[in-house]
RNA sequence: GGAGAGAUGGCAGAGUGGUUUAAUGCGAUCGUCUUGAAAACGAUUGUUGGUGCUGAGCCAACCGGGGGUUCGAAUCCCUCUCUCUCCGCCA
């Protein structure tokens, strides 16, 4: 969420963001609903005052009932005119408010101004794709043929962008998720492992709500089916931003350093027909989340911004893949994001790189919504900034990292930095060789 | 799932319809005293919005969230959330 000031001040910069992000708000109209809400709120503080005054006048009248009475009647008719006003103010102050929540974050300066993600822009390349002498397989048929994936019987039990995975690639998940969280947490992250169910508040602080709330799974957890208490988080950055929601941290706290793992999911509404095979794109997954709570301050966001992508190589580097890194553009930004990069690791049988991590700075466009400030040194109140970025989403991962290490014969080698999490083992070997 | 008790400022804790403008204590900040510190003493100390001679002042709201009764609600009523105690169930 803006700043109301801030976008009463410079509304032009605000409608240009809304714009580049390709994001329907009428900023006009918005300005309009504030000057109202204005008005009305000074009428009906101006009948309070009113009110509070007669309330001290009635003490002070005693015994003279004529003064007595006089002020009550002229009680009655503040509160009679009260009961007209506050209800049209709590219905603008809504709308005010739910509008407030669409409007999106501004851009910094530096993203390429785009439609889609067509038009982000590559800016680091890492690794070589391999050449292989031999027709590379994609990871359904690697991981089927190694025992490690059965799509039929994920789908037959809960439908399409379902899966089970089975021998191998349980352990090597675990392994994944192992040696994430230790080599963020040996940067000083501190693990958590966050509630995957998760209040309305928190996704309205995260921004994932109200726009984006089709994207996911309502439970009915109350007899009230119109009014589902609990949504299933699509990322433990949800959860982690609501643990923190309300509270006034202290400056010395900061900045806090998270490293959350939580099942993730993901309705994928809109995305028929994409990514229909495998693993690409799947409505459960588990992540490994790094989350940055910081001081409010622009070059702060922007130096842990570039830690927490350094972290997200230094994974990708240890599992030897291929990979660039791009900046995404103002039309692929979510709508609280500042500026985004994303890691594209090299999948052979797509010949393609493909998105695994999201690096990600907000200033305080969560912390506003989510309510999460600090006390300052100088003692003043201000707004956290909140930063976030995958460290490993699994098996998403598994893609490029089973596709690059493939062999001829069908048998996968493991890359050395996950080997101790595999008992020392070097390489997945099919019961049929090719 | 059943029964009961609670939720008040950074913390503790009074307050059961009208000078509550939320007492008191602790903490914090500043000052006095001191070589320095501690102690003692004094002062200050919440948030949000509006107004404004722009941080003097003035107005409004906020006692877990929301709604209601009343001229007037921390206080009475309804509802939701959470915490604690006991019983039941359970990995």
């Amino acid at each position: 969420m803006l700043d109301l000031a801030f976008i009463r001040a410079n509304p032009e910069v605000v409608k240009t963001a809304a714009q580049q992000k390709r994001v329907a708000i009428d900023i006009d109209h918005l300005l309009e609903v504030d000057a109202r809400t204005t008005e009305l709120r000074r009428a009906v503080e101006a009948n309070r005052a009113r009110q509070n005054q007669l309330s001290k006048a009635i003490q002070a009248a005693g015994k003279d009932k004529a003064a007595r009475e006089a002020a009550i009647g002229a009680g009655r008719e503040v509160a009679a005119e009260l009961k007209v006003l506050e209800p049209q103010l709590r219905e603008l102050e809504a709308k005010l408010q739910d509008l407030l929540l669409r409007v999106p974050n501004i851009p910094d300066a530096s993203v390429p101004v785009g439609r889609d993600e067509s038009e982000n822009v590559e800016i680091k390349r890492v690794g070589t794709p391999p050449a292989f002498d031999f027709a590379p397989r994609d990871h359904v048929e690697l991981m089927t043929r190694l025992g490690m994936l059965d799509l039929e019987r994920g789908v037959r039990v809960a439908g399409s962008r379902s899966y089970v995975l089975r021998g191998d690639a349980v352990r090597l998940e675990l392994a994944l998720l192992q040696f994430t969280i230790d080599l963020v947490s040996k940067r000083g992250f501190e693990p958590l492992e966050v509630p995957a169910l998760a209040r309305d508040f928190a996704f309205i602080g995260n921004s994932q709500f109200p726009r984006g709330r089709e994207q996911v799974y309502a439970l009915q957890h109350s007899d009230d089916a119109d009014d589902p208490e609990l949504f299933l988080v699509g990322t433990a950055e949800v959860s982690i931003t609501g643990m923190y929601s309300g509270e006034v941290l202290d400056a010395s706290q900061l900045p806090m350093k998270f490293v959350g793992v939580s099942p993730c999911f993901r309705k994928e509404a809109g995305t028929y027909g994409k990514d229909t095979r495998g693993l690409m794109r799947v409505h459960q997954f588990t992540k490994v989340e790094q989350y940055i709570i910081c001081q409010n301050d622009h070059d702060t966001s922007v130096q842990w911004h570039e830690a927490l992508l350094a972290n997200a190589e230094a994974i990708v580097q240890a599992l030897e893949l291929p990979y660039h890194v791009v900046v995404v553009c103002t039309g692929d930004l979510g709508d609280g994001q500042v500026k985004k990069y994303d890691i594209e690791c090299w999948v052979p049988s797509e010949g393609t790189y493909r998105e695994t991590h999201s690096d990600s700075y907000f200033h305080d466009y969560q912390a506003r919504r989510a309510n999460i400030r600090y006390r300052d040194h100088d003692g003043k109140l201000r707004f956290v900034h909140t930063l976030n970025n995958t460290a490993l989403a699994s098996p998403r991962i598994m893609i490029p990292l089973l596709e690059n290490h493939q062999r001829a014969d069908g048998s996968i080698a493991i890359p050395p930095a996950l080997r101790p999490y595999l008992g020392g083992q070097s390489e997945f070997r099919p019961k049929d060789p090719v």
